[in-house]
DNA sequence: AGTGCGGTGTTACTAGCGGTAACCCGAAGT
DNA sequence: ACTTCGGGTTACCGCTAGTAACACCGCACT
């Protein structure tokens, strides 16, 4: 039938023309930050807001539109890093730094999806918050639980411990980005050794100040 | 003088009312969730809503103004575990339980927190954000930053490294803790004994599957 | 031809938010 | 008496997310 290849196309016209919204909305993102309106994007796209919700329901469905684009190619990324040798020291670093490397080059995004609502106004901090965050680092937390998993021989119960130490590891990387992100304290390369040596249980390693030697 | 003393009394009575206030803030918090209202608030105390804004200034300093109060408890519930006896295994479970149980007893506090503009409902999902998370986090990471310097050595660089750690760890509970609130896949000591476990150096100790034995 | 129909787009609006200016009133100070 | 001052109010601004209601255009069908 003609109707159906017609609608075809036009499903295909409809995406295409989805991910031009999108792709101004990224780009207003960037410039104006999490405080980012919908007039403002709509604008953006050269057009008014009723259609904005036309294509993503709310400002909710818009922005995890967006956000699964971006979970996706970071998801991606850590993938790589991930399925790289075996779970050692190095791989736990490659991961480390594949998370990090991607905050850093587009902090703007990184913020709009963590802290929707934040300003880096210095003194006037306006304050609503943004839920974004957590299906993100969600599937970020359960993803890694999968690697987890598969990887590591974990005895009975392995799946829970799994999945515990997947969001756990996920909401270090995570804080510790921001925080890092905020103060610039040391180098990429530095953070990630010192994250690296945390997990790998240098906690218990050094031992206290007066009960033994450090190493 | 009784002028000074006279406004001394004035002082305190000032006080006193921010203290009504702030209590009335956090009845409807309670009740309200992340999504409470100027509006909301200042009915709830019997009041309207710039004398609100007289005390507080914006939202942001009576959000400020709740959370310093509960940050300060937990604070003061973190400081009495981690002050027991050394920097071991038991002290970490009972840092992590402290902070586990804070979230547990009052999650809808917890929630406004961290995640300002939440709402439960199911598949709608208003969403702006928060950041008021930030400030009540990072001063848990540099408190538990300052006690890491001071139990454990180091060596040189170990206030950054005691730094790193600190926020590491605190997201890690904090993710960890938000995920477990919200699926609540086991008991509370279960959890508490996974994260220390991570902490511990397992995810080194297991080793791969293919590689080696599991321990 | 013409007639409907699905799609894109607009203007104009609502409801509610954070935040503020202007005013009001009762109690203290001199 | 008269002023000043702090707690309190009404009434507003500007903004936001979100929504009708209407206009237009192209295509299909009869």
């Amino acid at each position: 039938m003609e109707s159906t290849e017609h609608s075809g196309r036009r499903q295909t016209a409809t995406e295409r023309r989805r991910r031009e919204l999108l792709e101004a909305a990224e780009r207003i993102v960037l410039r104006d930050g999490p405080d980012a309106s919908m007039n403002a994007i709509a604008a953006e796209a050269g057009i008014t807001k009723p259609i904005l919700y036309r294509h993503f329901g709310d400002k909710g469905g818009l922005y995890r539109a967006l956000a699964v684009r971006h979970t996706d190619a970071l998801l991606a990324n850590l993938a790589t890093a991930l399925d790289a040798p075996v779970l050692r020291r190095d791989q736990v670093e490659a991961t480390l730094d594949a998370y990090l490397s991607a905050i850093e080059a587009r902090p703007q995004v990184y913020r709009f999806l963590m802290h929707p609502s934040d300003e880096d106004n210095a003194s006037e901090s306006g304050f609503d918050v943004g839920r974004h965050s957590a299906p993100l680092l969600r599937r970020l937390g359960e993803e890694l639980a999968k690697v987890i998993t598969d990887r590591l021989d974990l005895g009975p119960g392995g799946e829970l411990t799994a999945r515990v130490w997947g969001h756990g590891i996920v909401g270090m990387m995570q804080h510790a980005g921001d925080w890092w992100l905020r103060e610039r304290p040391c180098s990429r390369e530095q953070l990630v050794k010192q994250l690296a040596d945390l997990l790998w249980g240098q906690l218990a390693a050094v031992d206290d100040r007066t009960d033994g030697p450090g190493f």
